[in-house]
DNA sequence: ACTATAAATGTGAGCGCTCACGGAACCGCT
DNA sequence: AGCGGTTCCGTGAGCGCTCACATTTATAGT
């Protein structure tokens, strides 16, 4: 207590009257120690208050028990919301999380974010940064002389390479389709960023969902907005003028949804009577808006456990010499929230 | 290239026709060597594709240019965001970390995960959970025996612990001044839930701001949100009827104000004629809601930014044998942001 | 009583780095 | 020739742990 330097094992086991090697044992509960032995030993660890250091196993064990985490827009809801699930179940598996923050969506230069990782010898590594216009682009080459077992969220499918990620094609399907059940002819949308593969898909789905019934998604039909509310309320003004006829609308984000109905309000419009509006993500202020918001709910805490899941069976297969490592994709579908903004009373 | 197995230092000394310790010194930008050598092994490096070992070389450091985050409701919006800075900050510097996430707000089992943090030997650890009901009940038991430097974000002062935090109560006493100098008499408030020490803050604000004006604040004045929109927009109607004078209203965070305009939007109540509204942090929908409301903006970012600064400062000073650490109380000012929704036409 | 077997413990060596040294070679100076 | 001072580089030891193996002691089997 009162000396600064922190014990070390082999003081753990002077005071206990053993070897080195029996207080390791101890400490990863190894069979081979006796009962009181290891009573003594787990008491002397109390006393002293000894902290057995991750580091010099690491070392020793070639194995640190961590992963290596690349978010970018932490600021923003939907990176914090799986980040906050990859913690969690990361934590409960008994893995630490280094934490690294692109310095914007779409950098390219991820290189030394790598190294960084490589030369702190992390176990694993999860991506999940969105895949937006062409920063995927390293893959091809990096890809190949990483040695350390990575799992991608939120990305298109490619081969070879392990990704977790919402059915974002589904979701869009699903909301364009719950909207023409309700009789709705004249549906807009208002897409997300195009460079972004989420808002590719999402719109993807909406397209299909209308031409499966032979209505043709024309350009005046549809808007690209940058997920904000303010790109929200723009893009409804726009629409309005191209689209006047519009009775339905699927709006690739909750927040621009928000604001979509915001607007609407403002201007008299009636939800849903005049206008049906369905968002996409689920967030919780959908719920208690007036009028609550539809939504294609995706649960990105699922997203980044089934991450961390994936991940670790990786880094196990990779212990397996034998064992070829065979990456999958795993995609997670979103579900449908009908609330009154697409209820028709 | 071929080879699985990384490459050590001893292994790129042989390459090189060096020692270890000259490749170390290049690694290490050290001037004892000579150009010519420097040149030869950096190139060696680079065609083994060598990446130095931060765990051994924190090993025999004993230090690992690492800190702990502690965060708690990554969800939310709050924590994300001074998240984010503390990661830019630390990257710049040179530093990386090793997240944690609270598993609940409250929790007060916080013994395990510091011990956690010991044993990856982090060089300090930013604790940037709210402090919330007794939560910090474990620092006078705790904190001592921890020889690691601590900083924490968003607690009242307190001695002998290093502190960034916003002052919320000059933020709650802004508001509501700036809505006195409309001429409004009849200040309303919505607060954050009371076992949050920011929320008490800004409601402190609100009451010293009211009665140095001469204005008693009452109970009948005020309703106890808990941060979400649902909260706010019960907080509102019970306002409305507990209180119908109200002419102006300080709402303890922009989800809830930007309810508090949704719902007047709906009930027909002019804004800011009929009600004043004014919100705390500053989010980026309150600039494009309509209309645009007025907020208290508190940059989380740099609370996250100074904290890494200023851990670093008490590492540095930590090493100093002879310097005793002196913890500092920082505090960051909110900036008032006036718009249309406290502006009197 | 004597070996075979298991249970409990201890002993090098090594993980990949850095520190504190020490040594060699070279310079100019008296 | 002898001295100190640079500049450059190498050697041992150690950071705190775990592995594989060796060693001791207790237990059982015939």
């Amino acid at each position: 207590m009162i000396s600064k330097r922190k014990p070390t094992i082999y003081e753990v086991a002077k005071a206990a009257g053993v070897s080195r090697q029996t207080v390791s044992r101890v400490l990863n509960n190894r069979p081979d120690v006796s009962p009181e032995t290891r009573k003594r030993v787990k008491e002397i660890i109390k006393q002293l208050d000894y902290q057995p250091s991750a580091i010099a196993r690491s070392l020793s064990l070639k194995k640190t028990y961590t992963f290596g985490v690349v978010t970018a827009g932490l600021k923003h809801l939907g990176p914090s919301r799986t980040l906050s699930g990859i913690t969690r179940e990361a934590d409960e598996l008994g893995y630490g999380l280094l934490l690294k923050e692109l310095a914007s969506f779409s950098a390219n230069n991820v290189s030394p974010l790598l190294q960084w990782f490589q030369s702190y010898r992390v176990d694993g590594i999860i991506w999940a940064a969105p895949e937006i216009g062409d920063n995927r682009h390293w893959l091809e080459g990096l890809l190949s002389e990483i040695n350390i077992p990575i799992i991608f969220l939120t990305m298109k499918e490619m081969d070879g390479i392990s990704i977790v990620a919402i059915d974002n094609y589904s979701g869009g399907r699903m909301a364009t389709e719950h909207l023409l059940s309700l009789g709705r002819k004249n549906i807009g949308h208002i897409a997300g960023p195009l460079d972004w593969w989420e808002s590719r898909e999402r719109k993807r789905g909406w397209e299909d969902a209308l031409t499966s019934v032979g209505i043709q998604p024309n350009n005046y039909m549809w808007v690209e907005g940058n997920w904000s509310s303010k790109s929200g309320k723009l893009a409804m003004s726009e629409l309005q003028t191209s689209f006047p006829k519009m009775d339905a609308i699927f709006v690739g984000n909750d927040q621009m949804a928000l604001s979509v109905l915001q607007t609407a309000c403002k201007n008299g419009i009636k939800i849903p009577d005049e206008l049906a509006v369905i968002g996409f993500d689920g967030i919780p202020e959908t719920e208690f808006y007036s009028p609550p918001l539809s939504t294609i709910y995706q649960n990105q805490d699922e997203v980044g456990r089934t991450a961390v899941q994936e991940l670790i069976r990786l880094v196990d297969e990779k212990l397996d010499e034998e064992q070829e490592i065979k990456p999958r994709h795993i995609t997670i579908k979103p579900e449908l929230i009908t609330r009154q903004s697409t209820n028709i009373s």
